[in-house]
DNA sequence: TACATAAATGATATGATATATCATATTTAT
DNA sequence: ATAAATATGATATATCATATCATTTATGTA
């Protein structure tokens, strides 16, 4: 029963730690105004596990987060609740679940006023790693076109393709 | 401990149930003839699990499929036999592995002698129907494009996407 | 045929992701 | 101050999946 991060690999962190902590505040402070204006309360609960998804800046299990709550960031934090958290972050449009990975990662566009083109993640099958890129509109045309000739709708714009990062295709 | 296969929505059978009944002989067929030539042998079990798929016309989980083989095609199945038998035939290009939905369905070429399209999946939410479409050329390369400049590689050009069928739609 | 080897399947244990439900604590409104 | 609503804790259980060892079945060769 030992963590649940996998340490297939190691967290990745470009800019800098001291940056990347100060350039979370801003992004918690904005996501609370945000909840704030829609009626909805940034917890303390719900900020730790959205931090905890910020600092990794990888797409963390349900469990992985609740360990890395507790042993990081020193918030006692059970895996239901962190469940329950991430479907409300969800619902803020300030997590995204990623099904093909059963993982989730905090939206890059948090700070973000103006509406959200349709995402698009490139998710490294072997460390996680994942890019949130937009999708041009006529790309996302065709594809929909695809769709509803065959009788579908898509149900959420969101597409998430099985990718390797180019950190593990040279390190494989 | 009941029946895996989820009640919500009925299996879609649109050529009338005999109809369908011969020509999975046929693709059963061929599916064997083709494994021959590889080499490799369709087991009477490994014929049962892609029966299962070829007649349910849907995606299925493991532990569905087990259930279906054993209740409704008469053979004994053990869950990781079909987790075998389903890796197996994903070897074959018989089976493709959705990820998107942690099922597996038959592929619906597998009669075809050419080369496969690369496959787009549009995965019912509600009922786990799945279209097998091909992507445009035009389409995958503005994709692939997308994911090279984030510094990704596709793992696997196969696309997968979240819709609602047309059924449940007027349904929900 | 008899035997050795390889391939396929059975059986069990366990891990990992996720949902459902009821209890408790905290916040908010009156 | 109290009731109602919201958030969190705790437990049980469902669901998807892998690892491992035992047993059976098929295959090749003396």
């Amino acid at each position: 029963m030992a963590g649940h991060i996998t340490g297939e690999s190691p967290i990745q962190r470009e800019p800098g730690i001291a940056n990347l902590m100060s350039s979370h505040k801003q992004v918690l402070a904005h996501a609370e105004a945000q909840c704030a204006d829609k009626g909805t309360k940034l917890t303390q609960k719900r900020k730790t596990v959205l931090q905890g998804l910020l600092q990794t800046q990888q797409a963390m299990s349900a469990y992985e987060l609740a360990d890395y709550c507790r042993d990081e960031l020193g918030e006692s934090m059970p895996p239901m609740s962190v469940y329950r958290i991430l479907e409300f972050l969800e619902g803020e449009q300030l997590v995204h679940k990623l099904k093909l990975a059963n993982r989730f990662v905090a939206c890059v566009h948090i700070t973000c006023d103006h509406k959200h083109a349709v995402p698009q993640f490139l998710i490294c099958e072997q460390c996680h790693r994942v890019s949130e890129v937009s999708i041009k509109e006529s790309t996302l045309r065709a594809l929909r076109n695809n769709v509803e000739t065959a009788g579908f709708k898509l149900a959420s714009p969101q597409i998430e393709l099985n990718c390797v990062c180019d950190t593990c295709a040279v390190a494989g």
